[in-house]
DNA sequence: ATTAATTACGTAATCAGTTACGCAAATATA
DNA sequence: TATATTTGCGTAACTGATTACGTAATTAAT
């Protein structure tokens, strides 16, 4: 039962909830000692509209960074102490013009000696740290607001579980997966047609003997991909790239370019110089894989498939 | 209306709040991108009983730095769902042992990926800033630990008020307050005696003429604190340090200390090598400032006052 | 000139935590 | 042994925020 021994960061969110719980614990009694008649959360408030402009609800949430609800309620509190006065914008029916009012200015003033002091005693706990959790947290915003962490730990994932894929040669005991994989999803968006049950029914005899390739994803030692290369002798081509199927179990996990890498690199060996393929540009993340294994649009060659309405090559170098 | 201008480093609690937003947020989609059915808030729990043993929920509760109402919730909703279970501890019927059920453990186990590619990216976060977030919060953890925010926040207001407190020498204009400031405390605590009055209605001749002297504090040119040094001439003490009153408005401010600090280098100025003091155990914060300041508890002289019920002296370097 | 979409913002419900309180069990004290 | 204190923990109420939703005013599109 080792498992959580080592959890380690993950906890970052846990500990940052009780800084902050620690850091504003106090934030009330501070008032209290400069006998201030507020709340804490009204603060951020008082900041915004200290310099004496009129704002709306909605400017003031931005401005604070809170939801507009929030700031309503906060904005009805300090009106029912008389530190704010509110009135209806006459261009717009809709705003609500919020401004300081004479008490609420003489607060603002009575904040100035707390702000002074407790600046002063947040910069002493920083010069007593080797650490600087201002710049620290100033580095986290930026980069978090490049990429979230969801955003990162998806890509974690997809490169951990990459690592676990295996891709492997054809062999019989893969047929039923080879079958099974490919009607899956050409029946959901098209239907089957002969030249698919040919390939799919006898791999060995319709793509093997002929000198075709076929190569499987496994992952955790289940086949969840598969693709095949198919012998051309059009002159032109050398191998048509075809039946390539990654079940929606391995979504995420890069089956499909690992899977599409390696039976280029087959082709290679083969001493292959162009390869061909048919689709249909409702596979979007198909077209977009081929796309960036670098396969070019052609037209003009001739397909027994009716759901084929796209055709790419690469020329392999 | 410059006022706020540079609200700067206050805004920590703010700024830390917003980032413990953003990172929690993305925490229950992390959970589903896992197939994991489980709440966020669920986690500490299942880290804190990973390890298989029971715990009550007090345990816990300090285990995870929650409250007890809070792992008591957070418990019933886990019940819910079977991964955890419920039994009373028969050697004290108040205890209650949870402990992980096994559906629970197959979710620890499935959470470990999870945490491996959650720790994953952070330690990239990490790695991408210059200022460590990580170690930043265990430093502030550390010195809030050690003084609270409220305690250094204190202490900067009244060393920024002990600036604007000015210790002056005594001029007829101050009578009336050193009138007022000495009655409040002496009939708050005691009643007022006819040496009170001699000394208190005419400073002048009971004091000053005599070779004594008076120190007016003042705050923001309001005259909030004074103390005399009354010449004595028995032989063994040059001074007493009587008439010592602090207004309650001047609270905090250091102006007792100020005052009497002030007082003792006029002492030592005039060639003084012994003070003498009466006071009442009652008066504790005044007790205090005498033993700081270097006073000594003697006994044995007569008094004419009848609150006296301690004596103590200063022998001057 | 209608109709549709957007915006401002208030109310209600919800959420993850807290403190307040009370009961019952266990422990300490007289 | 009786009584007082402490401890464990559940329920209830509160808090500071959120999201969801509805309504009215404004703006854009047909």
């Amino acid at each position: 039962m080792n498992f959580f021994e080592q959890t380690g960061k993950v906890a970052i969110g846990s500990r940052l909830r009780m800084l902050t719980d620690k850091v504003t614990e106090d934030a009330a009694q501070i008032y209290k000692l400069y006998n201030i008649d507020m709340q804490p959360k009204w603060f951020p408030v008082f900041y915004a509209l200290a310099k004496g402009e009129e704002k709306t609800i909605t400017e003031l949430a931005k401005n604070i960074g809170h939801s507009h609800p929030s700031v309503s309620k906060i904005i009805s509190e300090m009106l029912k102490k008389g530190y704010v006065r509110e009135s209806k914008d006459k261009a717009d029916g809709r705003r609500n013009m919020v401004s300081l009012t004479k008490k609420g200015v003489e607060i603002s003033k009575e904040i100035e000696d707390q702000l002074i002091d407790v600046n002063a005693a947040v910069e002493e706990i920083s010069a007593q740290s080797q650490n600087k959790l201002w710049e620290a947290i100033g580095e986290w915003e930026f980069l978090l607001e490049q990429k979230t962490l969801l955003r990162r730990v998806m890509e974690k994932k997809k490169e951990r579980d990459s690592l676990k894929v295996q891709i492997v040669d054809y062999k019989p005991a893969y047929q039923e997966a080879f079958r099974a994989l490919n009607v899956e999803w050409i029946s959901h968006y098209f239907t089957m047609e002969d030249s698919d049950y040919k390939a799919l029914d006898n791999p060995q005899g319709y793509i093997l003997d002929k000198g075709g390739v076929i190569l499987v994803a496994l992952y955790e030692n289940e086949p969840l991909g598969v693709c095949a290369l198919i012998k051309m002798d059009d002159g032109e081509y050398d191998f048509e790239l075809a039946k390539m199927a990654v079940s929606p179990k391995a979504q995420g996990k890069n089956v499909g370019f690992l899977l599409a890498n390696a039976i280029i690199e087959k082709a290679k060996s083969f001493g292959a110089s162009k390869l061909y393929l048919e689709s249909n540009t409702i596979l979007k993340p198909a077209i977009n894989l081929y796309h960036k294994l670098g396969f070019q649009k052609v037209a003009g060659k001739p397909t027994p498939y009716t759901r084929c309405n796209i055709q790419m090559e690469l020329v392999l170098g």
